[in-house]
DNA sequence: TTAGGGTTACTA
DNA sequence: TAGTAACCCTAA
């Protein structure tokens, strides 16, 4: 049985400042355990502060800090900023957080025990070994199965299948048609040739 | 479920 | 500061 629900927690911001008031921590529960987490901001703007701060106000803490977990006020503050009119890419600032509460809800919030806790090793950044599974995927499935990819090389990876299309999109990006001035990942040639073949046998439209 | 547009964080 | 990478959102 999975579980999937937005819980909440205060967030310690690396920076000061109002926009760092917003933080949430989003995971799901799969045979019990935590088994994918993120974290997620909103933007901060003062009518969003005054809002969360009721919603913390009529919050109890203590509860949750001896393991209650509540569901998240912030859906609300979500409907909040669809209802405000904002259609379409990522709403607001993107900042990195660190989680105070991270290590003893995942290490403890354990409700059958015999399952390892998966947890995002490279909070965002693509690594090459993970950009190897996904061309080892690619030359399995092509392109447009990546659920089935998902499947068969990410199955306990925090990578979505949208994850896994719009990693092969900025890949063929970088490297089909060569015409990026420099590329963050630094992978080995064998796997450059490789992408460029597949790049070739399922070329990116754009 | 996937494709593609769009936004934002990060990096050189 | 421009370009890249990650990922959100919507239409089909």
């Amino acid at each position: 049985m999975e579980q999937t629900g937005l819980f909440w927690g205060p967030v310690q911001e690396e920076d000061q400042g109002l926009d760092g008031f917003l933080g949430d921590l989003q995971f799901s529960l799969a045979s019990g355990t935590a088994c994918e987490h993120q974290m997620a901001t909103y933007p901060a703007r003062d009518d969003d502060a005054l809002f969360v701060l009721q919603l913390l106000e009529d919050a109890d803490l203590d509860e949750w800090l001896s393991g209650g977990l509540h569901q998240s006020p912030l859906g609300d503050t979500l409907s909040h900023h669809q209802m405000l009119g904002r259609k379409s890419g990522r709403r607001g600032m993107r900042k990195r957080r660190i989680s105070p509460w991270g290590t003893f809800v995942f290490e403890e919030t354990t409700l059958e025990g015999n399952r390892e806790y998966i947890t995002r090793k490279n909070n965002s950044r693509w690594t090459a070994k993970e950009v190897e599974l996904l061309v080892q995927g690619v030359s399995k499935f092509g392109v447009g199965r990546w659920t089935e990819l998902k499947k068969k090389y990410f199955k306990t990876s925090i990578r979505t299948s949208v994850h896994l299309k719009d990693k092969w999109r900025n890949l063929l990006r970088a490297y089909q048609e060569n015409v990026q001035k420099y590329t963050l990942l630094d992978l080995e040639p064998p796997l450059v040739q490789q992408i460029r073949k597949l790049a070739a046998k399922h070329p990116y439209l754009k």
